[in-house]
DNA sequence: TTCAGGAGTTGATCGAAATCAAACGGTCTC
DNA sequence: GAGACCGTTTGATTTCGATCAACTCCTGAA
């Protein structure tokens, strides 16, 4: 891992872009975002670990973060990938100060830290911070409980399809777009095995999907609806 | 359903000392105390449906209650049960003021209403309260990703399992508990059918779990611990 | 007491996805 | 260009839990 002290003009952009920056005044994120920190981490580097202590939360500036449960018997399930702009492990700024899970770099990943203790005071001082703060985690819970539901309600290919649709405009009948990471990952916070992944893209030809490499095209975009 | 517009003083005990209220000094509590409506419930009574708007979130009094997604073709994904004391929905604040699950009632239940509106401004004046917030949706985010975590890692009797142990006291060799509602609750809450719930419970006895109606009793908690 | 209805259990079958294993197709290196 | 490696695909098998159906048990009402 390299640390990085300041941030470069592009970084800083992206930083006060992103969904918790954006909702403050530029005056108090311009603020907040000199006591950051950067990080910068090679593929697949560990960020933090389950029953670590945790001293920040992170916002993902490139690259993607893979959130995960590491099991008594070794096995992992990811609970989320966050990229360019998400925030991921607020939580820890309430619940005792020790990380739940652990977190890792996909690719090469740069990412701003927030110090914990740092952003309590702000958000005792500033309620503007605290509304923010909010609006990310609010955000985070809805991403964790729409998972929940779409884990125990729908199969393999339609959880994909519904992950094509959320990457396909909204008023279009055809699309094509290119995945953001590697195939594997996508079945990890899909909470499938590589190899179901695989099967149900097959099983989505037959409504319109096909799949070069990382590119996906959508023929028909309402009949992926309805799959 | 029935509203009641003050609160008693037995339900007012129960408030301040939910997660959300008990976090506050008490002057603030009782300022907002005084904004609170009170709902009653019979049992099985819709509270909201996702795509309603939304104008209230909520603090469970007594009794509990099943949120959860109705799919397209009518089934039902439970992603949270919240008994008295714990806090639902309060992501309406942020999320565009729309529900985006359904919630109904277990039993009869009784509930503290946040007018949204309200709590926003209170919220943009106080940072104690902004906090008091996430503290709460720190909670039910932590609980999400716990779900998730649990769901993809654990089969049906490691589900059932890790229930048990968090009913039972940390240190304790025996246990013995009573069920607060329906097994065919738990059962949506752990992601189950009943059937498999049942199965699961069976599955337990060499654990040296038994079941009598409602009843449980652990007789050796760290070999549950190691199922 | 009897009957009805709901909750829970048990049994049999089916289907979805995990797992194990092998093959494939790229890319990078030497 | 040959080989090695990694991500992905394909095939065969197994396992877990859903589903459907029948039955038990308990409660509450007539």
């Amino acid at each position: 891992m390299i640390k990085v002290l300041k941030l470069n003009v592009r970084e800083k952009e992206i930083l006060l872009r992103s969904y918790f920056l954006s909702e403050l005044p530029s005056a108090t994120a311009l603020k907040i975002v000199e006591h950051v920190t950067v990080a910068s981490h090679e593929a697949r580097d560990p960020i933090f670990k389950q029953g670590e202590k945790a001293d920040y939360f992170y916002t993902v500036l490139t690259g993607f973060v893979r959130v995960f449960r590491l099991s008594k018997d070794g096995r992992e399930a990811d609970i989320g990938i966050y990229g360019p702009g998400e925030t991921f492990a607020e939580g820890v700024m309430f619940n005792g100060g020790t990380h739940r899970f652990c977190a890792q770099t996909a690719e090469s990943v740069t990412m701003a830290r927030y110090e914990v203790d740092k952003l309590k005071q702000f958000a005792s001082q500033d309620p503007a911070i605290g509304i923010a703060l909010m609006a990310s985690l609010s955000r985070n819970l809805d991403q964790a409980l729409e998972c929940v539901a779409d884990d125990r309600l729908h199969t393999a290919p339609q959880r994909v399809a519904n992950f094509i649709l959320q990457n396909c405009p909204e008023n279009a009948s055809t699309a094509r777009f290119r995945l953001p990471f590697q195939k594997s990952l996508l079945a990890g916070k899909l909470g499938l095995a590589p190899e179901a992944l695989s099967r149900a893209f097959s099983a989505l030809k037959s409504a319109g999907v096909s799949v070069h490499g990382r590119i996906i095209e959508i023929g028909d975009v309402n009949a992926l609806r309805n799959f």
